[in-house]
DNA sequence: TGTACATCAGTGAACGCGCGTTCACTGATGTAC
DNA sequence: TGTACATCAGTGAACGCGCGTTCACTGATGTAC
C-alpha cells in the first residue's frame, strides 16, 4: 500500500533525523529553543532544505507533540496494573525527558498557533491507562458527573474523577520536580514521591 | 533616608511604568513575549532609553519575578485561616494572572540566566501561609524528615509535608486549569475545584 | 533673585545576531521506454 | 542493456523582521552659589 521506493525510505529516514535533532535542541536549549535554522546546521544542511520534509516550523512542532503523546501513552500502557506502578511510570517518563513533558503540558512554544484535532485525540488517549486503574468513589456533583461522562465515555463518573485527580496530583508533583523547585528547597524528589505514592494509594483504593 | 527629589520620584514612576508594560506584554504575548524594544515602543520611547532604568532584560525579569512572589505571598497571607480559603486564594491569584504564575513556576523564560539569592528567599516566603494552615499527620521517613525540618524551620516535619503536599496538589490543579487542559476536556474548572477542595480538606484535617 | 553648572533622560545610528520563509536554480538519481 | 526524461533533494541569495546592547551626543531640568 505505502509506496516505499528508495526515495521514500530516504525521505522517512531524513524526517526521523530532523525530529531527533529537534528534540536534542529542545532538550538542550530551553523551551523555545527550537529553530529550523539550528536544526539544519546540526544536520549539516542548509536551512531551506528542511522545507522538503516539513511544511514549516509549526508542522514540525505538531509532529513532535503527537509523537510525545504517543510515547507517553505507550509508556503508561506498558506499566503493570497497579496505581503505584502507573504513577511511577508517569513520573519516570517525565523526569527522563522533561523537555518533551513540558512540550505537552506547559503550553505550546511561542508563536505556535495550530489547532489540530489530532492533538486532542492524542491527549485523550494518554488518559486511558489512568481511567483503567482508577476505582470508583463518591459520586460527584450532578453537573460535573455529566461532563465527566462525556469526557471519559465511561459509565461511572466517580471513576473518571479519580483518574483526573490522579493525573492532577501527578502533574503537580512532576512539574515541581522538573522545574527544579523541590531541589531548590533541598528536598530529594525520590523521598517525597514515596510519600506521595502512599497517599495516592489511599486515593485510588478509596 | 531615601533621597526623594523630583528626579528620584520621576525615576521611580518610570520604573513602575516599564514594569507595567512588561506585564502587559507577558500577559498578551505568550511566555517569552517580553521584549525591551516592544516595551519601549509601548511607552513611546526609544529602546535604549530603558537602560536608564534597568541594567538589562535579565534585571527587569528578576524584578518582575520578585514582585510576583511578593504579590502572591501577600494574597495568600490575606486569606482567612482555613485551608479551603487558602486554596481558593491560591487558585484565584493564579487564574487572575496566569502569565505571572507561569513566570514563577514554569521556569524562567529563554535566555534568562540569573541566580539571585533573593529569588529563593521570596519563594520560601510564599510557602509560609501554607505551613501555617497545615496540620500534623503521620511522621515521614527519617531522611525526608530531616530535609523537611531544614527547609521549613518548623519542629514538626509532618506539618511541612502536609504543606508541601497541599502546594503540589494546588499547583497541579492550577497549572492544568491555566494551561487550558481542563477546558479542552470539556470540564468546568469551578466544579472540579469544588471536588478538589473536599479532598484537600480531608488531607489537611487528617 | 539670577546665573553658571552639573546631572541625567532620551535620541538615533550602529553592531552583530538569529529567525522563518520564498525563490530560482543545479545536479544527482531513480524510472520508463 | 542503454538512453532520455522526470523527479526531487539541496543550495545560495534574498526578504523583512526583531532582538539586546553600545555609543556619542543633545537638550532640558534641577541645584548650588
Amino acid at each position: 500500500m505505502a509506496s516505499s521506493g528508495i526515495r521514500d525510505r530516504f525521505r522517512a529516514q531524513m524526517r526521523r533525523e530532523v525530529k531527533e535533532a529537534a528534540l536534542r535542541q529542545l532538550a538542550g536549549g530551553g523551551p523555545q529553543a527550537l529553530s529550523l535554522n539550528a536544526i539544519a546546521k546540526e544536520l549539516g544542511v542548509s536551512g531551506p532544505a528542511l522545507y522538503r520534509y516539513f511544511a514549516g516550523r509549526d508542522a514540525l512542532l505538531s509532529e513532535l507533540i503527537l509523537d510525545a503523546y504517543a510515547d507517553l501513552t505507550a509508556a503508561l500502557a506498558a506499566a503493570p496494573g497497579s496505581a503505584a506502578e502507573l504513577a511511577g511510570a508517569y513520573r519516570a517518563w517525565a523526569v527522563a525527558q522533561p523537555h518533551r513533558y513540558r512540550l505537552l503540558f506547559d503550553g505550546p512554544p511561542p508563536g505556535y498557533g495550530v489547532r489540530d484535532e489530532r492533538l486532542a485525540v492524542a491527549a485523550r488517549a494518554a488518559m486511558e491507562p489512568l481511567l483503567e486503574v482508577a476505582g470508583p468513589g463518591q459520586a460527584p456533583d450532578h453537573a460535573l458527573a455529566g461532563q465527566l461522562r462525556a469526557w471519559s465515555g465511561a459509565a461511572d463518573p466517580s471513576v473518571a474523577l479519580h483518574a483526573l485527580t490522579l493525573w492532577s496530583r501527578l502533574h503537580g508533583f512532576v512539574s515541581l520536580e522538573i522545574g527544579g523547585h523541590l531541589a531548590a528547597m533541598g528536598l530529594e524528589p525520590d523521598l517525597l514521591f514515596a510519600e506521595e505514592l502512599r497517599s495516592l494509594d489511599r486515593l485510588i483504593s478509596n
